[in-house]
RNA sequence: GGCGCAUUCGUCUAGGGGUUUAGGACACCUCCCUCUCAAGGAGGAGAUCACCGGUUCGAAUCCGGUAUGCGCUACCA
């Protein structure tokens, strides 16, 4: 009864892990971290003909970037090892052979061409689609026949003709199925792999998995699991579907809807302390208004009775918020940290490497509250690194001015700039803002042409901090620079 | 087609018979702050709780039906 909590996540290396595949995973371990339980991490690699290359790596990195550490499974073994499926076929082998002996469960020869055109007959005809049971009930006489022609046979599980099977589901609670619509599925394809059903019960039983917390899509396949359990004679674990993570238009998340592997995630710079709280918002929620969780809040709060019925839709827009809280809560240090691979990677190549750490130390609080990804950084910061500025001249004209008077009142601020001993917020301030007086223009007018003169941009963080940073030298040759610029206009 | 599940603002959600003129968050709009942007602050708009019936003094909340959506229906997981 009061057993100890033992969650696994089961992922599948025949593709890259997507966030509805990492949520998963992160129910589990929350789970288990609340209660003291254990998280394993189970690779099903019975699909020899779908498996990617990378794929168990990039589940792995997945985990590890949102350090969701795994007490039993690849790389760190344990008690029930081995964590590999296609390295326990044994065991499923047996399990099949047990079930054929004790009557649960049949050879069928039928040919995979038969199957389909068994299955395209029925859609046609607007039946359910199901195996016909043709080998169910081969004499002996028949089955030594399909051998000697040398087919070599699936296992097949012989499922009730009639009655039901119903289980309680700890998120949708009782749900009850009529045996007739279970046909008899496949246990043991003829590549001596088990189907996902057959390995499943037979690890979950094996390594005493206590829950199991995993997509809803597998929630119609659980009598078969039952009826699995009980030829097996073993105890089903206490079951608990999670709703499911939709794209922005409803369907299941798949290539078509941008960012779908975890790993892009982490290229495009979002913080895996936010994407953590994010996913757990999607299909679970601690109150009517907490939005802000740490790993450890999270740990702490999580309960399966708060996880909801409804599939949620993935949510880009939010997540960019919640990522740019993360970042801004981020100490100065931490984030100049994190931020300088992004610039390393991203910033162009005529940009001097290494980057100068002090320089970069100067900008990056510049650009804190404004980034709402790392990948953003390189892309706000760039005017800082580089050399050349590329933008419209037009730019350089204040509302409501001509060229002659924006030449004019660039001119003006040149020559005070050039004057200035100091250049730091304070000085720059003491001198620009009685400019802008002096030449009759508002501070918004001034102020938006050395913006663009000296960034190149008409939006960037504020002028004199930007100036400051940039330094004297770079700030007045960008200045002539824009002079040129508008001498050329015309 | 069969089976299963679901349905509260555009989105994520709170709420589980009276405390609800349905609360919060993202996005959107307005204003404030302000040299632009961002952040922040103050507001606004946005949901007859899918629909129809029933139970009840009273229903978003309970029951039935309908609709819609999604999932499953593979020698895929």
């Amino acid at each position: 009864m009061n057993q100890s909590v033992r969650v696994r996540f089961a992922p599948s290396p025949t593709g890259f892990p997507h966030v509805g595949n990492i949520r998963t995973a992160l129910f589990n371990w929350l789970f288990a971290r609340r209660t003291g339980g254990t998280f394993i991490v189970r690779i099903e690699d019975t699909d020899v003909a779908r498996k990617v290359e990378g794929g168990v790596e990039a589940i792995l990195d997945g985990l590890r970037w949102l350090e969701l550490d795994w007490d039993e499974g690849p790389e760190v073994g344990g008690n029930y090892a081995p964590y590999f499926q296609s390295q326990r076929l044994e065991l499923y082998r047996e399990a099949a052979q047990r079930l054929v002996s004790q009557g649960d469960a049949y050879y069928c020869y039928c040919s995979p061409q038969r199957l389909e055109e068994m299955r395209a007959e029925q859609v046609k005809r607007k039946k359910p689609p199901g195996y016909d049971r043709q080998c169910r009930d081969l004499s002996i006489a028949e089955r030594s026949q399909k051998e000697t022609e040398g087919i070599t046979p699936v296992v097949r599980f012989k499922a009730p003709l009639e009655g039901q099977t119903s289980f309680n589901d700890l998120i949708w609670g009782e749900v009850v199925v009529e045996n007739s619509t279970i046909d008899d599925f496949i246990l043991l394809k003829s590549d001596g792999y088990p189907t996902y059903h057959l390995a499943n019960v037979v690890d979950d039983h094996s390594m005493a998995i206590s829950h199991v917390l995993r997509a809803e899509e597998w929630l119609p396949s659980v009598p078969r699991h039952k009826l699995l359990y009980q030829a097996l004679g073993y105890e089903m674990p206490q079951l608990a579907h999670l709703p499911m993570i939709l794209g922005p238009d409803r369907a299941k998340l798949s290539k078509r809807h941008g960012a779908v592997s975890i790993n892009e995630y982490q290229v495009q710079g979002y913080l895996p302390e936010a994407m953590v709280n994010f996913l757990a918002l999607l299909g679970w929620s601690l109150d009517d208004k907490t939005e802000i969780l740490s790993q450890q809040e999270l740990v702490k709060n999580f309960s399966l009775e708060r996880i909801s019925r409804t599939a949620a839709i993935f949510n880009t827009d939010k997540l960019n918020w919640m990522n740019g809280v993360y970042i801004r809560s981020l100490s100065p240090e931490d984030f100049e940290q994190r931020s300088l691979p992004f610039l390393d990677k991203e910033l162009p190549p005529e940009v001097k490497r290494p980057l100068s750490i002090d320089y970069v130390r100067q900008v990056m609080p510049l650009i804190q509250e404004r980034a709402r990804t790392l990948a953003e950084v390189t892309e706000l910061a760039q005017f800082f690194f580089v050399t050349e500025l590329d933008y419209d001249a037009n730019w350089l004209i204040g509302k409501d001015m001509s060229r002659e008077s924006a030449t004019k009142a660039l001119e003006a601020g040149q020559q005070k700039l050039s004057q200035l001993k100091v250049f730091h917020e304070a000085s720059l301030e003491n001198v620009l803002r009685p400019l802008a007086e002096e030449l009759g223009l508002k501070t918004g007018q001034l102020f938006g042409m050395l913006r663009v003169a000296v960034t190149g941009r008409t939006a960037a963080p504020p002028l004199f901090q930007t100036m400051a940073v940039l330094g004297k030298e770079r700030c007045l040759s960008r200045i002539k620079a824009a002079l040129a610029k508008l001498h050329e206009l015309s």
